[in-house]
Formats: structure tokens, sequence, C-alpha cells
DNA sequence: GCCGTTTTCGGCCCGACTGTTTTCAGTCG
């Protein structure tokens, strides 16, 4: 399927953060400096991060030079190649890099085990160009006759290809969270005494997976070994990539998925910097590292020691802190910083110290969530009657639950006429009536028809508790048509929520891509919450959305879109998400006591900004 | 190439593991 061009603008980032990544990997190749790479990986980082399309950042070239050079690790040289990129569509710089370097050369640095030194010699010694070439001298055994490149190198290149060619790309979260658990159990079951944990990005609450990471601490050397037995054994597991004493490295295929994952092994008593070390994001380690030198200190997965001697832990060195994160973070002065904020976006030198310990005191909590308001009966296309979503809602301590069943238009899932919708909603209004701990509210996810206009007519909405109203079909709308479709749905006075506002699915479906400012400016104006729908296959908004939203101010509501019992159990993903934007619980409706909500259903201008 | 409560020049995180080597380069995270 041929990506959906519906987003000019945004391929702007695209096609630059891509033109830095070649420069830095054209770098490489070429054998120049790895600094000079690495600031342009940076670079590209920085540009991916971004929320709007970066020809707008600026009214003019003067005013885009200004904001471009205040983005941290964007400096003079790249401010110049971004401008040249806006004004003529690409990059001197890049073009000749292109030009010198075949365009091959770049897949094969994404071959595991290549680097650029590898990649390197296989071009300037057999003038290998490109992934068909390698495979043909790694047949010919002309590889094996490279310095450095011997017959175990040969194989494991052999099934790298492999691998890659099963891997096209990251694993949704949906699938390698269950993943990683039954790796972290099945680690647990074989030594229970031993400290297990999984770390990464999947720690960290990132969408899409790369790898997976697991910590395990365990004081018996013996026990130490099973764990790491147990882990390359494992059924799933298709290569030993490496067995160490410290550090195990496997490749797996499961549920049709290949995917990479490693275990750390260590002593109970640097537990905590090994979990730190090994949760990243790189880019917080780095700067972690950074701070402890600024104390005279080195920091490495063994703890945190005194003074810069390198390998403290095998001179002896006793560790200032190491068993628990939390330790690290205190012993350099700064507060816990959680998972979630260990990216760049949150780094304590850019948003200041003090910024950041108010932003950890309003941080939503998953257990501050008392509320899931877009969920599914056997009405339209849930699995659960009333009192059944009623018995599970009382299960998970939730203190209000909304039915939000689907409209008419969505006919695939049994959307209701309004005839229907009116008997369903006399039908929870008498069950709610007899219900004492728990607020049950009567309410339907709207669809926004593609001209913007709502699948019920407003009389209809007023009579409902809840209105969430979300896009489901014409999804490649061009970005002004969906933003003005949004749009509407945002203004008008009877919708609470603007339910999955992409309708993207990850790694699948690219979905709308409004103006997400403009979005957040209506929302913020009419009250009106902007949903992060916590199914991990939608996650939407993502993260780097909300991060607009928390900016602005908005109303957040953060809801499963449960159809059955287990799916209420997605709401982590969604808070994990929510975390990852560093949104303050009582920007979450879901978070607020039931009198404070009922408020705001009733009228959601209190909840517009400057009422 | 980027950056500065040590610096506008001189640095830029730290360690495990493998495979090919007689002491370590390359890759990875």
């Amino acid at each position: 399927m041929a990506a959906a061009r519906n987003d000019v603008s945004n391929d702007v980032n695209k096609a630059l953060q891509r033109a830095f990544e070649e420069l830095a990997d054209g770098l490489d190749l070429l054998g120049e400096s790895s600094f000079r790479s690495a600031s342009h990986r940076r670079v590209a980082r920085a540009i991916g991060d971004l929320t709007a399309p970066i020809d707008q950042l600026g009214d003019d070239p003067a005013q885009l030079r200004a904001r471009l050079e205040a983005i941290p690790g964007i400096g003079e040289g790249a401010t110049r190649r971004i401008l040249e990129f806006v004004e003529h569509g690409e990059i001197a710089d890049h073009v000749e890099i292109l030009e010198r370097v075949p365009g091959g050369l770049f897949q094969l640095l994404q071959v595991p085990g290549l680097g650029p030194k590898a990649v390197r010699t296989l071009w300037q010694e057999l003038g290998v160009q490109g992934v068909d070439d390698l495979r043909r001298e790694l047949d010919s055994g002309r590889v094996e006759s490279l310095p450095r490149m011997g017959r175990k190198t040969v194989q494991n290149l052999r099934s790298a290809l492999e691998f890659l060619t099963r891997t096209r790309d990251r694993l949704p979260v949906a699938l390698a969270m269950p993943l990683a658990l039954d790796l972290r159990d099945g680690l647990r079951s074989v030594e229970p005494e031993a400290r297990v944990e999984i770390a990464g990005s999947l720690r960290r609450g990132v969408e899409t997976i790369g790898d997976l990471d697991l910590v395990a601490a365990h004081h018996d050397p013996a026990a130490r070994r099973r764990l790491a037995e147990a882990f390359v054994n494992d059924g799933r597991v298709t290569d030993v990539l490496a067995s160490g004493e410290r550090k195990c490295s496997v490749r797996l295929s499961a549920g049709g998925h290949a995917i990479q994952a490693d275990l750390r092994l260590g002593e109970p008593a640097a537990f905590g910097a090994a979990l730190h070390y090994f949760t990243g994001s790189k880019e917080h380690n780095v700067l972690m590292r950074q701070i402890a030198i600024g104390f005279g200190r080195r920091l490495n997965e063994y703890g945190l020691f005194e003074g810069d001697e390198p390998r403290p832990q095998d001179h002896g060195g006793t560790p200032l802190a190491g068993a628990e994160e939390a330790e690290l973070y205190d012993a350099l002065g700064l507060p816990f910083i959680p998972a979630e904020l260990r990216e760049e976006a949150f780094d304590p030198a850019r948003v200041g110290l003090e910024a950041l310990r108010d932003l950890l005191a309003r941080l939503i909590d998953e257990d501050q969530i008392v509320a899931d308001l877009h969920t599914h009966s056997t009405a339209s296309d849930g699995r659960h009657s009333l009192e059944e979503l009623v018995a599970i809602a009382r299960r998970r301590g939730l203190a209000v639950l909304a039915v939000t069943d689907h409209s008419r238009s969505s006919v695939l899932a049994g959307g209701l006429e309004i005839d229907a919708l009116r008997e369903h909603v006399a039908a929870i209004r008498e069950l709610a009536a007899g219900l004492d701990d728990l607020v049950l509210l009567a309410g339907a996810e709207v669809d926004i028809l593609p001209d913007g206009s709502l699948d019920y007519p407003d009389e209809v909405l007023a009579e409902l508790d809840v209105v969430v109203a979300s896009p489901h079909v014409s999804l490649s709308q061009d970005r002004a048509t969906a933003t003005r479709r949004l749009l509407a749905a945002i203004r008008n006075p009877h919708v609470h929520i603007l339910g999955h506002p992409t309708g993207r699915i990850v790694g699948r479906r690219r979905g709308l891509q409004p103006d997400i400012d403009a979005l957040c400016a209506a929302a913020s104006e009419h009250g009106t919450a902007l949903e992060l729908n916590a199914n991990p296959r939608r996650l939407d908004l993502d993260d780097a959305a909300l991060r607009r939203a928390v900016e602005v101010g908005c109303l957040v509501a953060i809801d499963t879109d449960a159809h059955s019992d287990a799916q209420f159990g997605y709401l982590s993903y969604g808070v994990r998400t929510a975390r990852r934007a560093g949104l303050p619980a009582d920007s979450c409706v879901n978070t607020w006591e039931p009198e404070r909500l009922r408020d705001w259903l009733a009228d959601k201008s209190v909840g517009a900004r400057g009422r």
C-alpha cells in the first residue's frame, strides 16, 4: 500500500530528517569525524520531534532562523542547511554525499553486526554497493579474505540478512508488551528470589519497540547463570547473538514477528544502576553521566562512584548509589525522573530544575484515574451487557463509567438508530438509578462525518450525559479538510470529547494529519477534551501531539474504548503515553471527582479557558 | 558540528561481548 500523501507540509520534516540521517551515515561511511555525524544525527532527532511543519515555524526567514537556532542541537550549520532545504528543496552537502556514497550502503548499515567500518571495507575492497552485492560476496567466499572477517562473521551476516527481511518495522507496543511480560515472568519463575524487570523503550512507554530489554539481579552467580541459560534456551529463540556473564542477546520469533531481546545480569547492589542504564534513553544516560562528571563522579551500570577512575567497580570501589534508581538521582541533586520522561524533551538543563520538579509533582499517575468515559456494550459491538460492564467497573475500582455505543453510520459496528439509542439510554438510566457506588452515564460515540457534521442531530445529543465524537471514515483527507472537520466537532456545544482524533492505527494507518495547534486552541476555547485513546493499537492522540495540548492547557480524556473486560486494562498504555507528554493529573477529566465531572458534562464551558 | 556556573577552543558517556586477534577493533546499547 502506498503511503498516504495527504500532508505535504509534514513530509518536509520527514524529508529533512532523512537528509540529516543520510548526512550522518554518509560521513561515517567516508570515515569522517564521528562527532560531526553524531551532531547531524542529533539534528535529525530534533526535527523528528517537531509537531509543526518546519517551514511554518516562522512567518519569515529571519524568524524561522531564530526559532531554529533556539532548538538545542541545531546550530549555525544545521540552520543554514534547513533554510537551504526550505528554499531550494535540497541541501548541497547532502546531494554531494549521495553522489559520493552508493545508496545501497545506507541499507547495509541497517544490517545488525555491520557498522560503518565494515561497510566501508566491503565497499572499497570488494565493490559491494548494497544488500544484493553483499549476498553474492558472502556466497563467493571473498568476504572471508577481508581483514577481521572470518568464517563466523560470514555466518552471522547471513543470518542477520535473513533477520532483516523479517523485521521491516519496529513492533507496536501492543505486540511487544505481552511478549516482554511473558519473558519477564518466565525468568521470575526460574529464580523466584531474583529481581527481574522490563527496561528499555518499553518501560519508557514508547509506542513502537525496536528490541526488548530485561534486567535481572541475583546475589548468587549460579542463579544468574541459570537465568541466562533459561533466556537463551527459550523455545522462541532463533539466534543467540551474545551470551556472557553480564549480558545475553538473542533473536526471537513469536506470533509471526521477529525481534531482538537483551538481558542484563548483575548483583542486587547494582540493580538500580543497571535498570537505569538499560532503560535509557541513550540521551538521558549521556546526560546523567555528564552531570555525574560535573560532581567529580562516574556513573556506569554498576553504580555512581566517587572520582574519575575508569572501571571503578573492578578496583574495589564502593558505589555511592546503585541498588535503586532513586538513589542515583538523589546523589546527583536531581528529582527522581520517571522512565517515561527520560527523553531529551525533559532534559533538566532544558526545562529547568524548578519547572521539572513542578511537572513531576503534578504528573498524572494511573491510580488517579477514576472514570472511563468511552466504552462499548452489546448494544453495539461490545462484548458485555450493561450489568456486566457495571460489575467490571466496580471490580476495577472506577467511580464513573460512561457507556458510549456507536452511532447509526457505523453500520458494521452495530451503530444505533435514534430510536434504539433512546431505548438504550433509558435502560442505562434505569440501571444507574439503582447504583450508589458507581456513577453510570449514558452516552454515545458519535461519528464525525467527512464534512464535519455529526451522526445524530443536536437535539438527540442534548439528551445524552456524555458525547464522544470520533472520526471513523475518510481518514485520508488532506490536512485542511481534516482540520475543518475536527474543528466543527470540537466547537459543537454538545460534544464533550474528541475521540481518537486522527483515527490512526500504530504502524499500519497514518490517519488524519490535522493542524494540532488549531485543534488545541479550539478545544481550549470551548472546554472540549481531546482524547488519548488508550488502546495500544491507537494511542491517539500520540505523545508528541499531546505535548502540544499540555502546553496549551487543554483538557484531556484518557479512555480505554473498551469492548471487553480485558480491554479496560489498556488504561496503563494510555497513562504511560500521557506521562510521556508530561500531562498534569488535573488536566485529565478522568481524574476528577464525580461532582466536578458532572458539572463539566452539564456545561463544558466551565472547563474552557478563562471561565 | 555543537556548545559553554570550569571553556568561544577543545573537548564530546561508558562498558560488554564477539571474533579475530596475540592485545584489541568493531559493534551495540
